[in-house]
Formats: C-alpha cells, structure tokens, sequence
DNA sequence: TGATGTCAACGAAGAGTTTCGTATGTGAGG
DNA sequence: CCTCACATACGAAACTCTTCGTTGACATCA
C-alpha cells in the first residue's frame, strides 16, 4: 500500500476546488475572491481550509513564491465520478444505472440535452460490442 | 413558511433510511438486527440516531407500543431526487445534466441496462412534446 | 416477589468541520 | 529604520456526527 484514498471533499472543500478548476493554480487571495462573490467567508478561514486540505491530499501546494499556489489534486471529472459512485453506494444500493435514471426522472425534458445523453448512450453501445 | 426543508442525511442516517424503505416501519431492534449483518454498531447507537433523525423530521416515530416503531417520512425516490439535485448543485454546477453524463461515462456499459435507460428518455422525450 | 430481559432516555466522549482572531514573518516605500 | 500591506501559521470556539455506557422504567416468569 503506497498510496490512500482520498477523502470524499466536504461541503466547503468542494467550492473551493470549483473555483481550482475553474481558474487552475491559484492563490488564497484568488479563491477567496472569487467565492465572495455571494456570501462572505474571511481569508483564513478559506486558508484554513487550503492547509488541511493540502494535508488530506485534495489539493498540491507551491511554496516556491510568496503567496502559496494551490491546484487540485484530482480533475474535476474524476473527482465527480468519485462522488457518484459513492452516493449510488450509499444510496441506491450500490447501482450506477438506478441513480442515472432517477436523475432523468427527476427533472425537466429538454431536447437538446436528451439528445445529447442519446448520443453519449451509442457510443457506449458501440465500445461495448 | 409553514414547513422546513428537511435536512440532507448523513451517511449513518442514510444507511437507517434504507432499512427502513426496506421493511417499512420498523423498531429499533429490527433495524439494529439487519444493520448488524456486516459491521457492528451498538444498539444504542442505532437509537440515538432514530431520536435524532425524528428530531430532524426525516422520520416519524409512533410511541403507542413499547417498542417505538420508525418510518422514514420522505419516500425512497424523493430523497433520492433530492440527494442528486444536492449533488449536482454543489459539485456540477447545478446541471443534473453533467451529471447524468458523467455518471453514464463513469461505468461500463451493460446492453440491457443501457436499453431501460434509451426506454425512459423515449419516454421523457414523448412527454416533452 | 425478585431476577432477568428489553426498552427509551440521557449524557458525554472523540473525531471532524467550519469559522475566525491573533501572532508572526517579510517585502516595499517613505 | 519604520511602517504598511499582505502573507502564512496557529489555536480555539462552535457546531455536527457517530459512538456507546449508564440509568431507570416496565414486563415476564420462575
């Protein structure tokens, strides 16, 4: 065992690591900026939050200037799918399929983003064969 | 404002809610019993948490037996639709659609499964109309 | 009746999360 | 050199989550 999993990003860790992928490296100033936009939360508390961050190993930190530079660890697409397999773990029993189709269930149609899953659905289709 | 959102469960509380959509209303003891197959948690843990989710409003709790019996006051489904809206509010920018996406991306592809999810956006897709 | 088993209630411990005040270091300008 | 702006670090408070030990009520039964 050389390397742990990392842990699920609470609530508060998960905005800042938007804001990461949104705007790639940055430093507290910028994520606390940028998270200000709506609702106030202080400078330390977001530098609070990078340091233990930085130590659960969510997020890598570059010392080499003054202000530190903050990037996540993890892209964002593999971090979301973390998070969905472990909801469907914890609350569709284990499967993927139930929760996409409780997510289609659960909200407007829309043609041109069903069209889209249709189209995403051939693919995987086509590999599968 | 009459009524209060209920709160998002927790995983402990999560994993009662399932017993309890399970078997239906149920005592503590049943669900200790059926939690207890993998893992060990006390029974007073178990009690604990029923009190605190009747506190909270995620279930109700009928006192007129010894035994109190519990049941989870939201379905299966709505809380489901609503732990994925949560998720897809804070980790895909509020598109359920990036969700689906991604969750469809994130598995390997099962002919059957895939045709029940092509059936349902038909299904979606007919409604829209 | 007294022992045993089952139950709810309570309180508290320990970990984790989120918040921020305060201390401290450091570079730039006057 | 002194001060100001800005940065990290540290610690602690307030809150939540999860766990369980202990207590006391109550029923059953030998």
């Amino acid at each position: 065992m050389t390397d742990r999993q990392p842990p699920r990003p609470t609530d508060a860790e998960l905005a800042i690591l938007g804001v990461l992928w949104e705007r790639g490296p940055s430093t507290v100033r910028d994520v606390h900026e940028r998270l200000n936009k709506d609702g106030a939360t202080g400078y330390t508390t977001i530098l609070k939050l990078l340091q233990i961050m930085t130590e659960k190993g969510l997020v890598v930190r570059d010392e080499s200037e003054r202000a530190h530079v903050y990037q996540s660890r993890y892209g964002e697409q593999k971090t979301q799918r973390q998070l969905l397999a472990d909801l469907a773990e914890r609350a569709f029993g284990g499967s993927a399929t139930k929760l996409v189709m409780q997510a289609l269930s659960g909200r407007k149609a829309n043609a041109a983003e069903l069209n889209a899953i249709r189209e995403l659905l051939d693919t995987l289709e086509g590999e599968s064969r």
